[in-house]
DNA sequence: GTCTCGGTA
């Protein structure tokens, strides 16, 4: 969607004020009052953030009750537990349905260990792909056996862990239990392992699954050690059961009901081209027309949700006195801390909260008080084209989502009471929907996986896996991890390889902080790449306000490009009110005059402080990595730029791209002609040659984090001398 | 001329 076209739109809306609401632009869908979110699970308490504990058991539409125990014995799980507990007793492998509601993710784990499953002194694991459900749920699950955390309930997620000699039942990330992997390949501690949200089928949980299938067949086969059997259960959606069954010879199948507010469910009469425009109208037809209640309105993405909140802002104004007021709050993973919070806030009384979210709100975050859901059916995708000479690159683009996703948006309306949801597409459109998402593992890039799975002496082409990655998948990532020498011509680990592998970091960047080693920049590199493994970018790029958060962060500029610039950015920060890069002790214990200095800072600067904290994180991770493996983390060169981007582009050799006499970048390995995106800092710089993070096709082929680099660097990277082999 | 979402001792 261009400028020009949401100037138009929004004009348009200003001459046909809110008179045009479209009320005949819905009908009830068949199956009315059928609530298409019990089809789906995703217990409720997964997705809550700690803080909410006490809505943990559920909508209580149940009279109340005063008792930990009460509340858990009137859970819907509550009634099948001899049942349950004796299938899993009678079967090493379980598939169990248990709808959003029904208490599965914290009865399970309690009720295995009470029946005497985990043995005397056995683990119990329980993995979810978000760390916040592992912390929350092991807060509760803690509560209801009147343990403290780190009891007999723990947790185990990156940066936190809270388990101690008597922790029986360990909530966690599948991510920690795949990092466990490394060091006991048979998970032998654990008696039970518990897979929740399998349906969601990320990369991690299918590596876990096929590593599981593994274990089994020589800690529960007939030829192997029998004495420790190990017990899976596979706890996933309905619409996925049978196929998690057959990966596991057909294992038994158990379901269980949900407790869920039933959602009343609208599809649009005809298919709308403009969804950020049926948005609008939809949303002021239910704030018009219908009692009170929170909105949640699902977007693909930014720029989307940046239209529909001035839209709304503008018609909001023209509403009649004594109308409700409006609160529209946008949410998605790159905004800051302090706007997060706003989510949950109470809404003022007489107003009308409206949450325009991305799939962030889909499981990752939970909105308290919503009561109403308006759907466009679109997110965005991220994909890994593998096909392309010179690694491939990932294209971005607005998709429809799944029936599931249909289902679980819809579900976020009824967590409180019933709800209701407003599709702004045809019930046509949504039985066109694919049921599922397809699985991570065959849309992303594997050569981080891959690289894993040798360290444990597996072969992601030899490995059972529920689905198989194209060979174009599976032999970009052997290139990249060869071009970067982590394996050798016959395709084994060296010694680079392992080293890399100890880094928690994809593989161009752990080549990267390894090449520092002898340029002397370790303590530069680690700054660069722990932001650049942060969970969302360090600028903020914030809509309107573009031009001045360009102007507030120009001294940060540096003329080499973006990963000098984002280390000035670092710097400037450590050196905020007082507070060093390794200050760490110091600044927990300062009195909040240094912190809220920062704070002050980092929203001057439209720097996410909440990315860089996390970067100090993984920063003070890889410390520990490079003590192990030989690095000296305090090695530095100053200001002396050359070194370090020489250890970059050691790591992002295959990301580099020179420029043609017509003024495009043509890839050095491979055949497209890149972008540099808008945002770098070398945008329209015309330098000879660049490296870069990575390449995104949304409208074009756009390469992402951008430096300049000497030509002459080309010679002596490994990746090139290799190219030939 | 612009960026869905997760996660790793």
């Amino acid at each position: 969607m261009s400028e020009g076209g949401k100037q138009q739109r929004t004009q348009q809306k200003r001459q046909q004020p809110q008179a045009n609401l479209d009320n005949g632009q819905h009908q009830a869908s068949q199956d009315g009052t059928a609530n298409g979110a019990s089809k789906r699970p995703g217990p409720q308490a997964t997705s809550t953030p700690p803080r909410k504990k006490a809505r943990l058991s559920g909508p209580a539409p149940a009279p109340a009750v005063s008792s930990i125990q009460e509340q858990r014995r009137l859970l819907p799980i509550a009634k099948g537990r001899e049942a349950l507990v004796a299938e899993i007793r009678a079967n090493e492998v379980t598939v169990l349905l248990g709808e959003t509601g029904s208490g599965k993710t914290t009865q399970v784990p309690q009720y295995l260990l009470e029946a005497g499953l985990a043995g005397a002194a056995g683990l119990i694991g329980i993995t979810q792909p978000r760390r916040v459900a592992a912390l929350s749920l092991a807060a509760r699950v803690a509560l209801e056996q009147g343990a403290p955390v780190g009891g007999t309930v723990g947790y185990a997620v990156r940066f936190d862990e809270r388990c101690g000699a008597g922790t029986r039942i360990k909530y966690m990330t599948d991510g920690m239990l795949g990092r466990e992997l490394l060091g006991d390949p048979l998970l032998s501690r654990y008696k039970v392992v518990v897979v929740d949200e399998a349906h969601e089928r990320t990369l991690r949980t299918d590596l876990l699954l096929a590593n599981l299938k593994r274990i089994l067949r020589v800690r529960n086969g007939e030829s192997g050690d029998n004495r420790n059997p190990l017990k899976v259960v596979i706890m996933s959606a309905t619409l996925d059961a049978e196929k998690f069954s057959r990966f596991f010879s057909n294992a038994k199948i158990v379901y269980v009901k949900g407790r869920q507010h039933p959602v009343k469910i609208f599809h649009a009469v005809q298919g709308q081209t403009d969804y950020v425009d049926a948005a609008l109208r939809t949303f002021f037809q239910i704030h018009v027309d219908q009692p009170p209640g929170d909105v949640l309105v699902f977007l693909p993405g930014q720029e989307d949700i940046e239209s529909l909140d001035a839209a709304i802002m503008l018609f909001a104004r023209q509403l009649p006195a004594g109308a409700p007021e409006v609160l529209v709050v946008p949410m998605f993973a790159a905004l800051a801390g302090e706007k997060m919070g706003r989510i949950f806030g109470a809404t003022p009384r007489g107003a009308r909260k409206c949450i325009l979210a991305t799939n962030i709100a889909e499981t990752s975050i939970t909105i308290p008080g919503v009561r109403y859901v308006i759907d466009t059916g679109k997110a965005k995708e991220k994909r890994f084209l593998a096909g392309a000479v010179g690694g491939g690159f990932d294209t971005l683009l607005t998709r429809d989502i799944a029936r599931a996703n249909a289902m679980q948006r819809a579900g976020r309306a009824g967590r409180e009471g019933p709800g209701f949801c407003y599709r702004l597409y045809t019930e046509d459109a949504f039985r066109a929907m694919a049921p599922a998402a397809e699985p991570e593992i065959l849309r992303t890039g594997l050569a981080g996986s891959m690289l894993q799975l040798l360290c444990l002496g597996q072969d992601l082409q030899e490995l059972e896996l529920m689905d198989a990655p194209d060979v174009e998948a599976v032999s970009s990532a052997l290139r990249t991890l060869f071009l970067l020498g982590a394996l050798d011509s016959t395709r084994a680990l060296t010694e680079m390889g392992r080293a890399m592998a100890a880094f928690p970091l994809e593989p161009p960047l752990a080549r990267a902080l390894l090449a520092s080693k002898e340029l002397g920049c370790t303590a530069e590199v680690l700054d660069i790449v722990s932001v650049l493994a942060a969970s969302a970018p360090l600028f903020i790029d914030a809509g309107e306000q573009r031009g001045a958060s360009v102007e507030a962060r120009r001294k940060f500029v540096h003329p080499a490009g973006d990963h000098l610039t984002l280390l000035n950015a670092v710097h400037a920060y450590a050196a905020v009110g007082g507070g060093g890069a390794d200050a760490k002790e110091t600044e927990e214990k300062e009195e909040g005059v240094g912190r809220s200095a920062r704070k002050e800072w980092a929203r001057a600067h439209f720097v996410n402080e909440r990315v860089l904290r996390e970067a100090r994180s993984i920063r003070a991770q890889l410390v520990g990595v490079c003590a192990r493996e030989g690095l000296d983390a305090r090695a530095s060169v100053g200001d002396d730029a050359d070194p370090m981007l020489l250890a970059l582009a050691h790591g992002l050799a295959q990301n580099a791209a020179l420029l043609m006499p017509d003024g495009t970048y043509k890839q050095v390995m491979g055949q497209a002609i890149v972008k540099i995106h808008p945002s770098s800092t070398m945008a329209d710089k015309k330098v000879p040659a660049i490296i870069y993070n990575e390449l995104v096709y949304t409208n074009q082929i756009y390469a992402r984090g951008v430096s300049s680099i000497p030509k002459s660097f080309f010679a002596s990277l490994g990746a090139f001398n290799r190219r030939a082999a």
